[in-house]
DNA sequence: CGGCATCTTGATCCAGCTCAACCAGCGTGG
DNA sequence: CCACGCTGGTTGAGCTGGATCAAGATGCCG
């Protein structure tokens, strides 16, 4: 697969050939980290901006308490932290859910692609933005759905942006969260998941199994999660792929 | 009181007379909008970026089954949309609260300024990356916090930012929310916040009336809500303000 | 084959919701 | 200047979605 990164921003402003080659120049050489390990520690001051290659990730905030909220999702394509090298220090750590591979732009290399060309940081920048759409669906999600609309929303979303990056197979895409990491995220418990998983499999709505998830009936489970895919900003060339 | 935008740039990075002189100039002529109005409506398509100078206004998802979900406060010095002259269309509403009074600067008059100086660039991206850090403690509230821990959290956050940009009295500053504003942020009832609000008024920890909020005891409120200013990511400037 | 993580299920409890009054302040028009 | 109506705050009673606690069941990996 070629660079999930330059898949991702072509879906919010056309790329050329050249922009693409930049792009892969700028990215030095790629690190793995093990699944359940943090990629990045609160508290950390790191220097480079990681991208998300391969794997998923989250950005989570550790409680004292043992509780864990997970903030928002990172799948390949993802910029972990475009804000760190500009901020002092993080604020919630990143930790990998499966094995991911990580490629990084330093600072200056980022300045440069993004003088370079007008495209790129106009893709960029746009990128930035739907990301904080995202969150606030998140808001809106925690704030407002119920327990069954939370979980079918968080579907809905996670499968369109696989479909933006060319990984998913029809209807179906992975789902590596455990339903531990999948209460954290929708602010539950795995036990509460667990039960409102059997219902929207009840419903005939999904399946999930082996870390696989299918959408028997995307418009009904959108329907149910007050799903529309406006909030996530893809142009044309994002649905298309999406398609 | 000078300009509130500069007043919360002043907070990220440190800002020249020169600097501050070229945002005035920026922020073409400014217009009022009356409380419980829509600033910009979901589904607009404006073309410049409104400012708050005088005034409270919100983010929010309305449903289709009446329910409201207030996704961000926007407080004197914000930007309203950002983003907007580069997304295609809102995904939200920005209603006033109380009656705003708001500035604006052009796509162009924009870019002029960010060109002409580095230091007022890069407050600009930290004020977006502050704003994003903002929205994801919103989303550990919504996911992790009680009833009482959250409304708590909300009145240390509400405190700093006002202090940051000069709006407070020692530990009183406005609160002109309702009850029922209060629920639709915290994806509670006004019944519940109702209570909550007694339960905190019976701890000693605050006063809330006549749209008045006082902080009785700052620590402990903090301690009560988790709250810690790191997210806020206010620079030293920041931090002198709030003392 | 044993050990550990994950998933299931059941029983009980409680934070927060719903529904329904009622009260208080305040701006308006007669 | 008062009566009226409206918005926002307060209170009570009963209900429920989701938490908690506890035990199994399942399945994966070394």
């Amino acid at each position: 697969m070629p660079n999930p990164l330059a898949h991702k921003l072509n879906c919010y402003v056309g790329l050329s050939e050249d922009d693409r080659m930049c792009l892969a120049d700028a990215m030095s050489p790629s690190r793995m980290v093990a699944a359940r390990t943090d990629i990045i520690h609160e508290g950390d001051d790191p220097r480079a901006i990681n991208v998300i290659l391969e794997g998923w990730a989250c950005r989570y905030r550790q409680f004292a308490n043992g509780r864990r909220q997970v903030v928002s999702l990172l799948l390949p394509g993802d910029p972990c932290d475009p804000h760190i090298f500009l901020l002092d220090e993080m604020d919630h750590a990143i930790g990998a859910i499966t094995p991911v591979l990580l490629g990084q732009i330093t600072g200056p290399a980022m300045r440069d692609l993004t003088a370079r060309s007008p495209q790129l940081a106009m893709a960029f920048h746009r990128e930035a933005l739907a990301t904080a759409a995202i969150q606030r669906e998140w808001t809106v999600s925690l704030g407002s759905r119920t327990g069954i609309e939370r979980l079918a929303h968080l579907f809905c979303e996670l499968h369109a942006r696989l479909a933006a990056i060319g990984l998913t197979d029809g209807n179906t895409c992975a789902m590596p969260m455990t339903q531990n990491d999948l209460g954290d995220a929708m602010g539950q418990t795995s036990v509460h998941i667990n039960r409102t998983l059997q219902e929207l499999r009840g419903m005939g709505l999904i399946t999930l199994r082996s870390r696989r998830l299918t959408i028997h009936d995307p418009a009904a489970l959108a329907r149910l999660a007050h799903f529309d895919t406006a909030y996530l900003h893809l142009t044309e060339a994002g649905h298309a792929a999406a398609r």
